[in-house]
DNA sequence: TAATTAATGTATTCACTGTCAACATTATTT
DNA sequence: AAATAATGTTGACAGTGAATACATTAATTA
């Protein structure tokens, strides 16, 4: 085995992608993270900062992948009509947030401080940018003003959904009301935001 | 000084609260609580399983609170109609997400595992309950799969524009998109909701 | 009331964490 | 070929949640 690896950096982004996805954020140590690599513990501190810093570049990588997912669902599918793009849009993105919710999570989550990573908040700016598109498409002649209220409308509705549905999964076989309510939500997610996402 | 507290518990949670609230959930350690009790580092564990046990906690009261704010919402001011009130208690709980916002973000944070703490469950479920009454007494006669549907609408509306306005508060600075769109929903919250939680 | 027991506190220790400093090896540049 | 920068390792540190064994006090019971 040679001394130097190479490509660890990517390694060890990739290991800290699949850690997050399979276990939650707070069960991702750098020494696990570079365990998985064949790699001292302290080899990260010579590609990163802090944790914070690998952390933000998964968390980018989320973002990446959500927007490329977004424009995907808009994209393909030319025949659709713009309202039916904007609500496959919407399905995707809570399909996305609940598949890969650790990832999700930790998207979302406080511990990453996004003023200090452009690059981070570019990649969420840039999949919020996918929604501005089909809702600006969807309202020829929109203010600037009312795409955002739009915009944040409609995105709050999806992220809302999806940490809802996260927080309250396991609760449908505890039998609460909020438990009942959910299931016949996810039960047939498409119409429900057909509903939910109608103007 | 006494050996034995005589009310230790209740401190115990009441300063997880404080540390909680002023400082992230992620900044909360046994040992610092156990200090602002003026006890040793293992006194919790005489009343708390686990340090989860005392983040349920925390959480569960947190849910108590939300429930008492909403239900004031809507049963102090008699004059308003339903949907003066409805929008009420949905100002009422984007208020309490984001002036209590650590706090909140415990609530929905994934490391508490909220089917092992049925009392916590319960105390979500009633602050659930609060706006299950209201959108039924907005919609005479509505199908209980419809009130689940709007109610989970609703919820998922507020409880993501929390989300969004907290992850990107501080971008408003920076001036992205997102950040600038933000800004005009913060600026006349209450407006953004009149017009977000329409029917 | 006196003795026993349960409740509630402490001290010590463990494995694990993020991070730092000092050192080793290899790649790159001069 | 020599100097330097990049990238790796080892060992240590303080802080963490948690377990164990022990100390003190409150509550129960004979």
């Amino acid at each position: 085995m040679k001394y130097h690896h190479g490509n660890l950096k990517e390694e060890l982004i990739s290991s800290a992608c699949n850690i997050c996805e399979a276990s939650g954020h707070d069960h991702m140590s750098l020494r696990s993270i570079a365990k998985e690599a064949n790699v001292s513990q302290t080899a990260p501190y010579r590609h990163f900062k802090t944790k914070e810093d690998l952390l933000a570049e998964v968390s980018k990588r989320g973002f990446e992948k959500l927007a490329q997912i977004l424009n995907q669902a808009s994209s393909q599918n030319e025949n659709m009509t713009a309202k039916e793009r904007f609500i496959e849009m919407g399905f995707a993105y809570v399909k996305f947030g609940l598949e890969r919710k650790n990832t999700y999570d930790l998207m979302h989550s406080p511990i990453i401080d996004k003023a200090e990573f452009p690059e981070l908040l570019e990649a969420a700016s840039s999949a919020f940018d996918e929604l501005i598109k089909i809702i600006a498409e969807l309202n020829p002649g929109i203010s600037d003003a009312d795409l955002s209220r739009q915009c944040i409308r409609h995105w709050a509705q999806v992220h809302g959904l999806v940490g809802l549905v996260g927080d309250t999964k396991i609760d449908e076989s505890v039998g609460t009301n909020a438990g009942d309510a959910m299931s016949i939500v996810t039960k047939d997610l498409r119409s429900f935001l057909t509903m939910a996402l109608d103007f």
